[in-house]
DNA sequence: CGCAAGATTATT
DNA sequence: ATAATCTTGCGA
């Protein structure tokens, strides 16, 4: 199964800042639900110490370690999960946070909010986008937007990278 | 086995 | 600024 609109594996197969910041204004699909990608941030293991992957291949952070288009879904402080994206090639721990995503009229700024709007939780770990209609990302048309990038959010160690991206709309010509 | 920290959020 | 809430990874 794919459109011509579904991103293919090559898409997530790149350097994960890359891949966060190409992810801006794309379609996230999700069973019956669809939105657009407005924030994200990018998580590289090995040399990043913000990220999972950080301390090797555990339990939670093996799926950093595999081929990029696969769902990162984990639980955090207790509550709230976050839905990642895996890129790079197998053996490049790195995964793209997706932050902020608007459904319609609605916004879910945070990634604790989309998950919980979406239905998101563990079993949603570990699949294939690439190979999924209904579990995927689209390459749609929208508006002209340009991005914005700042250092990550709630991390303390890292601060260093510039490595969240945010869709900002287009000022309006006068 | 115990424990501290955590890629958050809503509330005070 | 802080509570809520529980999984994870590390050290003993």
């Amino acid at each position: 199964m794919s459109s011509n609109l579904h991103l293919p594996s090559s898409f997530f197969q790149r350097h994960v800042a890359e891949v966060a910041q190409d992810l801006l204004g794309k379609t996230l699909v999700f069973g019956s639900f669809e939105g657009i990608i407005t924030e994200t941030e990018a998580y590289r293991g090995l040399d990043d110490p913000a990220s999972h992957a950080f301390r090797g291949p555990t339990p939670r952070a093996k799926v950093m370690f595999g081929p990029g288009g696969f769902s990162y879904v984990y639980l955090i402080y207790g509550m709230y999960h976050c839905l990642n994206i895996v890129t790079e090639p197998e053996g490049s721990p790195s995964a793209v946070l997706l932050r902020g995503l608007k459904v319609g009229k609605l916004h879910l700024n945070g990634p604790g909010k989309l998950c919980t709007y979406l239905g998101i939780n563990k079993i949603h770990n570990q699949i294939n986008l690439c190979d999924s209609p209904s579990f995927c990302v689209l390459d749609k048309q929208h508006s002209p937007f340009q991005v914005l990038s700042t250092p990550r959010i709630g991390i303390k160690q890292g601060l260093d990278k510039a490595w969240r991206f945010v869709m900002r709309d287009l000022p309006l010509a006068s």
